[in-house]
DNA sequence: ACTCGGTATCGACGGGTGTCAACATAGACA
DNA sequence: TGTCTATGTTGACACCCGTCGATACCGAGT
């Protein structure tokens, strides 16, 4: 039951406007919008994916060849299935040119996880 | 050989401070943080945590007894077990007073979550 | 002391997740 | 065409995690 649908997460790009949310101290999440943000944190609950989406982020010019990125400490098949977590959970977006794939992070899905993590009052 | 030892996680009482992170934009998380900060990050993956959490950051007052937020769809064991959770991983904290537990958030962690965030360049 | 309501812990079950080796795919270039 | 390098996919494995019912713990009244 619970997962079923999910969802769809149509790719989200890059810069889609994600409406949720609000700073939680200003009001609670509703289920739906839990479902969702969930979804991000928990890509980034892993210390290797969180490496590898770090290694993006301050990567210069905001985008990272796989190839740049890739010593983690895990082995090439791991690191691809990292990428793709962080890919389908929208932080991550990438593209292929050439030989190499190169990876951004989607700026505003992070931007939101920030902002509701925003704890002004 | 920086700062270096300033860790240890000593069940991070509330008010103390976190050093981790700068903007994941301005330089790689190393291993160590990762680990620690994928923790935090962890504790927010479960759409029923991100709803113990919301509704705790959202109450009046800044706290809430967990009779005021139990009723997220799951049973009082499950409750409490995540309430645990994010306890544990220094996102709440929790006093007991008389026949109630009231749980608040620590605003310092939830703090260095939303600045690692900060995508501003 | 006894009971009662609020909260935590225990033990078990089922599904999810990180990891790897092996294999597959896609461009580049000879 | 064929080979080489870069990346993704598959299948299998061990382990982690969310959930529940049963039970234990803790204060407050009676």
């Amino acid at each position: 039951m619970s997962k079923s649908e999910v969802v769809e997460l149509p790719v989200l790009d890059a810069g889609a406007a994600v409406p949720c949310c609000p700073p939680i101290t200003s009001a609670e999440l509703s289920p739906a919008d839990a479902e969702r943000m969930a979804v991000m944190f928990k890509a980034l609950s892993d210390p290797v994916r969180l490496r590898l989406f770090s290694k993006v982020a301050s990567h210069a010019g905001g985008e990272a060849c796989v190839c740049d990125i890739a010593d983690v400490g895990v082995s090439q098949p791991t690191v691809s299935h990292h990428l793709k977590k962080l890919r389908e959970s929208g932080l991550l977006t990438s593209e292929r040119r050439g030989t190499w794939v190169y990876y951004k992070v989607a700026p505003s899905v992070v931007a939101a996880m920030s902002a509701m993590l925003d704890l002004r009052d």
